[in-house]
RNA sequence: GCGCCCGUAGCUCAGCUGGAUAGAGCGCUGCCCUCCGGAGGCAGAGGUCAGAGGUUCGAAUCCUCUCGGGCGUGCCA
């Protein structure tokens, strides 16, 4: 809608030029059109009258009129109108707006989908937990940003990658082995004096004793081999945890990359070569640098340290200097707002090796305090200290969990009431929509009963729509694509939450104010054929999200 | 100290990349079912967009400073 008026505009400005009406003779690339707040303002409204001013060395009314004497003439326009400093109203054809309601019905599960990305290759890799202990809560918000980043993404036209690195090669793996392997002994009846920056949770117990009932007691180990063995050991089960639980929660990775196979298959090495070929490191201190000060960040960052070990940034390095090589052009990395200090020495090595510090986008995932009834609590049952995903999935579901996730603009704290989230009323805000949808399908089922065949594509008399909350409606799913371009290029899913909840707001609004059954059988074929098309777009917007969309509640 | 994020209604937050009279939910006040699901709707009250400068036709939005909050600043992961 908002492009076919675009191109309605260059034709009109081309054809000033033409007459002699305007001078300048340049069409700018961009032709702004906003969707005014005021209704009174019209459908769009653009200000390129005013941001033509200089160049035209005209007032920008009297562009504006010459503009608009020619858009007036064009079929797609009702009305267009001059205002305030030189803004230019544009209220379109109702027939215009309804024509989405066919586009709606023949697209149906593809409405709303565009290829505005072309296909450009995006990886987007989030959880990335360590493969030490279950996925807590703050996990499950990155999972559910990153799934949805990936969705409105693809829905935009490009081509995503979802992938889990798993961080099987640092030292939190062989914490892992020590504690399990001192839960074992202990299980033995052997006092133990457990390490202090040992795993002190629950499910580390739980991870003994199932290495006990299925591989035995590994007494005639060495300690070292028996640290190892617990460690692979606990990393297998602890993958199998979370790969179960992200599935609870609707989560599949196109792939899992092992950080170790990196090591493996010496790709660390190859590529920490590539940097000092380039002379982006040196050494200092018996240790390796990586002179990312060059490139925006505070101070240069040791890559392998003096003892001769790898730094966890090394396999960083390396691991997204061979995404790139992968062929992907844009590379979206979903963290804990935590770790946002690392970000400078990232962008700074794409930099040094020549890419633009853009094609690296770092999500930064907010805390998420849980409550219950208003109250802050923190304490799990499983864990022994913090409350897993898993519980939480549990308790309130994973359609409510996910789409609370989403709620907020991940960069902004989250308070997840865990009472508010299971509510079956307005409170709730997953409810309030996939109730909206519910009620469509009831219009549905009463129509039916009534003997009512629902209007199939292009079946029903649009003129029919006569009130303005009708053409609200149509308008609103008319905005469905455009705002999953914005949600998919600004990596901003929460739009879709929003756009939601304003749906099925004004949906219920009219569905309380109208009735869609009438006497009238053209009306009812009319307003059927609307409530559908809305139904379709709440359930390819909740889809988007991986939240159900119920035919009953 | 330096760096990053944030400050919008009593509370929790949107604000479409600079547009016209700043929005929503919760809470508060008052209403609406002989009617397709009241699991809903309507109306009202509520604001110095932290503060001060600047950029311009125009600023919650961009720049600078101040105040206030969160986080980071390892040869940790």
């Amino acid at each position: 809608m908002k492009e076919q008026l675009r191109e309605a505009i260059k034709v009109a400005l081309q054809q000033c030029y033409n007459n002699g009406r305007l001078g300048s003779g340049q069409i700018p690339d961009e032709i702004q059109l906003e969707v005014p707040k005021n209704p009174d303002h019209g459908d769009f409204a653009s200000n390129l009258a005013m941001t033509m001013a200089k160049a035209e060395r005209k007032a920008p009314r009297q562009i504006a009129e010459a503009l608009v004497e020619v858009l007036q003439k064009n079929p797609l326009c009702e009305r267009v109108e001059i205002a305030g400093p030189g803004f230019i109203n544009f209220r379109l054809a109702p027939s215009c707006w309804y024509g989405v309601l066919d586009q709606v019905m023949s697209e149906g599960e593809q409405y709303g989908r565009s290829d505005v990305g072309k296909g450009t290759k995006i990886q987007v890799e989030f959880v990335s937990a360590n493969p030490t202990g279950p996925l807590h809560i703050g996990h499950g918000r990155g999972a559910v940003v990153g799934d949805a980043v990936a969705a409105v993404l693809q829905a935009a036209g490009y081509d995503v990658q979802r992938e889990y690195y798993v961080n099987d090669a640092g030292n939190q793996v062989k914490t892992l082995g020590l504690s399990i392997l001192m839960r074992l002994r202990e299980l033995q009846g052997e006092s133990i004096e457990f390490p202090e920056d040992g795993y002190q949770a629950e499910y580390v117990k739980e991870l003994a004793a199932k290495l006990q009932s299925e591989k035995g007691e590994l007494k005639e180990l060495e300690e070292d081999e028996a640290i190892e063995a617990c460690a692979r050991f606990g990393v297998e089960k602890v993958l199998e945890w979370i790969g179960r639980d992200l599935k609870a929660f609707g989560i599949e990775f196109d792939n899992w990359y092992s950080e170790k196979s990196l090591y493996d298959r010496n790709m660390v090495d190859n590529e920490l070569a590539k940097l000092k070929e380039k002379g982006l490191s040196f050494e200092q201190d018996e240790a390796l640098w990586l002179r990312t000060t060059e490139y925006g960040d505070d101070k240069d960052r040791v890559l392998i340290k003096s003892d001769g070990s790898y730094t966890y940034f090394a396999s960083d390095v390396a691991y997204h200097m061979e995404k790139f090589e992968r062929g992907f052009d844009r590379v979206i990395d979903v963290w804990g707002a935590d770790h946002h200090g690392y970000i400078p020495r990232m962008k700074a090595m794409l930099a040094g090796l020549g890419h633009p510090p853009e094609d690296l986008e770092v999500l930064l995932i907010q805390m998420v305090n849980l409550l219950r009834d208003g109250q802050p609590f923190t304490m799990g049952k499983r864990s022994g200290n913090f409350i897993t995903l898993r519980e939480v999935i549990d308790e309130v579901g994973s359609d409510a969990a996910r789409f609370f996730f989403l709620i907020r603009r991940c960069d902004s704290q989250l308070d997840f009431d865990l009472e508010l989230a299971k509510q079956q009323n307005s409170d709730n805000p997953v409810y309030y929509v996939q109730y909206a949808h519910a009620r469509v399908c009831s219009i549905n089922r009463n129509a039916a009963e009534a003997g009512i065949a629902l209007p199939k594509q292009g079946e029903a008399d649009l003129s029919k729509l006569e009130l303005p909350e009708e053409m609200a409606l149509a308008q609103k799913l008319a905005r469905f694509q455009e705002m999953i371009v914005g949600a998919a290029q600004n990596y901003e899913p929460h739009r879709v939450v929003f756009y939601l909840q304003e749906l099925a707001a004004q949906f219920h609004s009219y569905y309380n104010r109208q009735k869609v059954l009438v006497e009238d059988a053209a009306v009812t074929q009319a307003r059927l054929y609307l409530v559908n098309s809305v139904r379709i777009v709440l359930a390819n917007a909740l889809h988007l999200l991986g939240v159900s969309a119920p035919e009953q509640m």
